[in-house]
RNA sequence: GCCGACGUAGCUCAGUGGUAGAGCAACGGUUUCGUAAACCGUAGGUCGCGGGUUCGAAUCCCAUCGUCGGCUCCA
C-alpha cells in the first residue's frame, strides 16, 4: 500500500483541510489544531452527524470538534449522564433492570424495572450522590462493537436484562454497539447497549439534577411491563442548571391552577366530577370579553353564527362515523323514549345538518358556520389537568363549506384570522403542515389536492412552516399552529383541516354552475381551540396579569378616608358610564392595605383620591406595574387613556 | 386506566398513637390613613369519605373518592 493511499484529507468547518495518516481520530484532529481545543473537546460532528470524540476519521470527512460551547454537545452530556444515572441505580438497587434512557428537551430520563422497590424522592438524593461518585471516578465511556450478538444476548439474559436483550435482538443487523464504562485501570465496571454517541469520560459531567419519578410502560405500551422512570436534567455549567431550575420555578409561579386560587378564577368540584370547569365571575369576564372579540372578528369575515343541541340521537354519530372511530371518547348512551342519545363530542355533524337543511347553490358558497360549541369527551382520569385537559369544553369551532376553487382562499383567510388573533394575545407561532398518515380514508388524488391547497395557502401568506410527515388525521390533511408564550413555552394552537370523509358520509353537496350536484369541500377550523384550554393558557401567558381590555377589574377606586367617599363614588359612576369595570373600595382599611390588595389582584389601574384630588378635581393614577404611569390627572384624561388602551388591546 | 406522591379551618401550612394548632382571610370593635400588610378581640375543623387495628387514631392498616407528577394521541 503506498503512502498516498493511507493519507486522508479532513475538511474543517472553515473550509480548510488537513491531511492525516489513517487511524486518526477526531481527538487527534483536535490536538493537531490546538491544545486548547483538544482539552475542551467532548465530541464531534462528522458530516453533520454527532459522534464520539474517538471516532476514526475517513478520507473526505467534514469534521467539527464539539466543545461545551456548542449547543449540540448538550445532547452528548445528557445522554452520558443518563448512563451514569443508570449505573448509579444499578449500584444502589440490586436486581434493577435497565430499559431505555433517551435525551429529551432540557434533559433526559431513564426507565427501570426495580422489583420490590418503588422509587421515592428520597431515593433521588441517594442516586444523585452515587452519580457524583461515578463522575469523580472519571470512568471512560468506550464504544464497543458487539462481535457476537448471540453471545451478548446470552449475557444479557443471564443478567436478567431482558429489555436490553429485546432491543439487541431487534438491532442485531444494525452493527449494535455497547458502551463500556471503564475505571482508571481500564476495567469495565458497567456497560449498556447503546447507539451513542457519548462523552469520552464521566469527569466532564458537572451540573445535573434528578427531578421526578414517574411510571411508564416498556415501549410506551400499557399492555407491557410497567417501569419506573426518573426524569433529570444536565448542563455544562452550574449557572445553566440554576437558570433552568429558575425557569421551572417561573412556570410553577404561573401555573393557572395556583393563580386561580389567588385571583378567584375557576374551580372544579368533587360532587360534580373531575374535568368539569366552573368559571367564576373574574374568569367568566375574561372569557366573555374574548368571546365578544371573537364574534366581532368572525362577523367581519363573513362567518354566520349557529347554535346546535348538546345531545343527539346515536343515528347522527353513526352517519358521521364518530361512533365507530371516536366511540371510546364519547359518553355512553342515554335512553330517551327508547332511543339511544349521546352527548355531542364534536360540532361538525350539527353544522352539516344546518347546511343540508336546504339545497345549496354554488352561488351560496362559501358558507361559514361558526359556533362556540360545547362538547363532552371522555378523557382518562389520569390525564385531566386543570383547565388544560378537561371533559367538557367549548370549542371555537367553525366549518366552511366551499367549492374546490375556493379552498385555497378560504385557508388563506383563516391564516390571516389566526395572525390577527394571535398577535392580539401576544403569542408568536409556527405552522406545521401535517400530511397523509399511513392509515387514511379517501383517494390519493384527494389528499394531494387538499394538501396542495394547504401548502399553497401557507406559501401565499409567506408563512414559515415545517412539514409534519404523516401527521395528518386519518380523514384530513391539516395545518397545525403552535404558539409560543411569554416564557417561550409551546402550546397547541389553531388548526385547520380539510375533511375528506364527512362530505361523503353525509352527502354534503351543492348545485354547480352546470346544474349538477357536486360534493362540497368541508373545512374544520379552530383558532382558540377550546375556551378552557385557551383561557388556562392565557392565565399562564400573562402570569395572571391580564391586559386592561381583558382584566376582570380594570380600575380600583381608592378613597383615602371617609370624607372622600362621595367624590370617589362620582368617579366610579363615570367609569361605569364609560363602560369600564371598576371597583370602589370604601373599606376602613389603610390605604396601603387596599393598594396592596389591588396589586395582588393584578388590577391594572388604581385611582387614589384624597384631599388634593377633591380640591383639584383630579385622580391620582397608579399602574400595577408601570411606575412611569403614576401621576395626577383629570378624570377625562384618564378615561381617554383607558379607552385607548382597551381599544388597542394592549 | 396504570405507577408514585398527596388530601388537616376559605387559603398557605404545622401537628406521626394520648385534650386539633399558626399566619393570612372572615366577623365585631377601635383606627381615617397619601401609594404593597394599623391595633385589639371573636368565630371557624366529625383532620376527603367508609371500614379496621388499638384502652385511645389526623397519626398505623385496608378500601374508596379527589388532587398532583408522569405514562399514548389529541380539543
Amino acid at each position: 500500500m503506498s503512502k498516498v493511499e493511507t493519507e486522508q484529507k479532513i475538511i474543517l468547518p472553515d473550509g480548510s483541510s488537513r491531511t492525516f495518516e489513517s487511524g486518526e481520530t477526531a481527538s487527534d484532529l483536535a490536538k493537531s489544531i490546538s491544545q486548547g481545543l483538544f482539552r475542551k473537546a467532548v465530541g464531534c460532528l462528522i458530516n453533520g452527524e454527532i459522534r464520539d470524540l474517538y471516532t476514526l476519521l475517513s478520507d473526505g470527512d467534514q469534521v467539527k470538534i464539539l466543545t461545551a460551547e456548542d449547543s449540540q454537545s448538550l445532547e452528548l452530556l445528557r445522554h452520558s449522564t443518563a448512563h451514569i444515572m443508570a449505573q448509579a441505580v444499578q449500584r444502589l438497587f440490586l436486581g434493577a433492570k435497565i430499559a431505555i434512557g433517551p435525551t429529551i428537551e432540557d434533559g433526559f430520563y431513564y426507565d427501570f424495572d426495580i422489583p420490590g422497590h418503588s422509587l421515592s424522592l428520597e431515593d433521588l438524593a441517594l442516586i444523585e450522590a452515587e452519580m457524583k461518585k461515578i463522575v469523580a471516578e472519571n470512568q471512560r465511556l468506550v464504544r464497543y462493537s458487539i462481535p457476537d450478538v448471540d453471545r451478548q444476548l446470552d449475557d444479557f439474559r443471564k443478567q436478567g436484562e431482558k429489555f436490553k436483550a429485546e432491543l439487541l435482538e431487534e438491532h442485531r443487523n444494525d452493527n449494535p454497539t455497547l458502551y463500556l464504562m471503564q475505571d482508571k485501570d481500564s476495567k469495565v465496571v458497567w456497560n449498556d447497549l447503546c447507539r451513542g454517541p457519548h462523552l469520552p469520560a464521566t469527569g466532564l459531567v458537572k451540573a445535573f439534577k434528578l427531578l421526578k419519578v414517574s411510571g411508564s410502560y416498556w415501549r410506551g405500551d400499557e399492555k407491557r411491563e410497567q417501569l419506573q422512570r426518573i426524569y433529570a436534567t444536565a448542563w455544562w455549567k452550574a449557572d445553566d442548571l440554576e437558570a433552568y431550575l429558575k425557569r421551572l420555578e417561573e412556570a410553577e409561579r404561573r401555573d393557572h391552577r395556583r393563580l386561580s386560587k389567588q385571583l378567584d378564577l375557576f374551580s372544579v368540584h368533587e360532587e360534580v366530577g373531575p374535568g368539569l370547569i366552573f368559571w367564576h365571575p373574574n374568569l367568566a369576564t375574561v372569557r366573555a370579553t374574548i368571546e365578544d372579540f371573537w364574534r366581532d372578528v368572525h362577523r367581519k369575515r363573513g362567518y354566520q353564527f349557529v347554535f346546535t343541541p348538546h345531545i343527539a340521537s346515536e343515528q347522527l354519530y353513526e352517519i358521521s362515523g364518530h361512533l365507530q372511530s371516536y366511540g371510546e371518547n364519547m359518553y355512553s348512551a342515554m335512553d330517551i323514549d327508547g332511543a339511544p342519545y349521546r352527548c355531542k363530542p364534536m360540532n361538525c355533524p350539527g353544522h352539516i345538518m344546518i347546511y343540508k337543511s336546504k339545497l345549496r347553490s354554488y352561488r351560496d358558497l362559501p358558507v361559514r358556520f361558526a359556533e362556540l360549541g360545547t362538547v363532552y369527551r371522555y378523557e382518562r382520569s389520569g390525564v385531566l389537568h386543570g383547565m388544560l385537559r378537561v371533559r367538557g369544553f367549548t370549542q371555537d369551532d367553525s366549518h366552511i363549506f366551499c367549492t374546490p376553487e375556493q379552498l385555497e382562499s378560504e385557508i388563506t383567510g383563516f391564516l390571516d384570522l389566526v395572525d390577527l388573533m394571535m398577535r392580539t394575545f401576544g403569542y408568536t407561532y409556527k405552522a406545521y403542515l401535517a400530511t397523509r398518515p399511513e392509515k387514511y380514508l379517501g383517494s390519493d388524488e384527494e389528499w394531494e389536492f387538499a394538501t396542495g391547497k394547504l401548502e399553497a395557502a401557507l406559501k401565499s401568506r409567506n408563512l414559515d412552516y415545517e412539514i409534519d410527515p404523516g401527521g395528518g388525521v386519518f380523514y384530513a390533511p391539516k395545518i397545525d399552529i403552535k404558539l409560543f408564550d411569554a416564557i417561550g413555552r409551546e402550546w397547541q394552537g389553531p388548526t385547520v383541516q380539510v375533511d375528506l370523509n364527512l362530505p361523503k358520509r353525509f352527502d354534503v353537496n351543492y348545485i354547480g354552475e352546470d346544474g349538477q350536484r357536486h360534493q362540497a369541500i368541508m373545512v374544520h377550523r379552530a383558532v382558540l381551540g377550546s375556551m378552557e384550554r385557551f383561557c388556562g393558557g392565557l392565565i399562564e401567558h400573562y402570569a395572571g396579569a391580564f391586559p386592561t381590555w381583558l382584566a376582570p377589574t380594570q380600575v380600583a377606586v381608592l378613597p383615602i378616608s371617609d370624607r372622600h367617599h362621595e367624590y370617589a363614588r362620582s368617579i366610579q359612576e363615570k367609569l361605569k358610564e364609560g363602560g369600564f369595570r371598576s371597583r370602589l373600595d370604601e373599606r376602613a382599611e389603610t390605604i396601603n392595605y387596599r393598594i396592596r390588595e389591588a396589586q395582588m389582584e393584578q388590577i391594572p389601574y388604581m385611582l387614589v383620591v384624597g384631599d388634593r384630588e377633591v380640591a383639584s378635581n383630579e385622580v391620582a393614577v397608579r399602574h400595577r406595574r408601570d411606575e412611569s404611569k403614576k401621576k395626577e390627572m383629570g378624570l377625562e384624561s384618564f378615561l381617554a387613556l383607558l379607552c385607548a388602551e382597551v381599544n388597542e388591546k394592549t
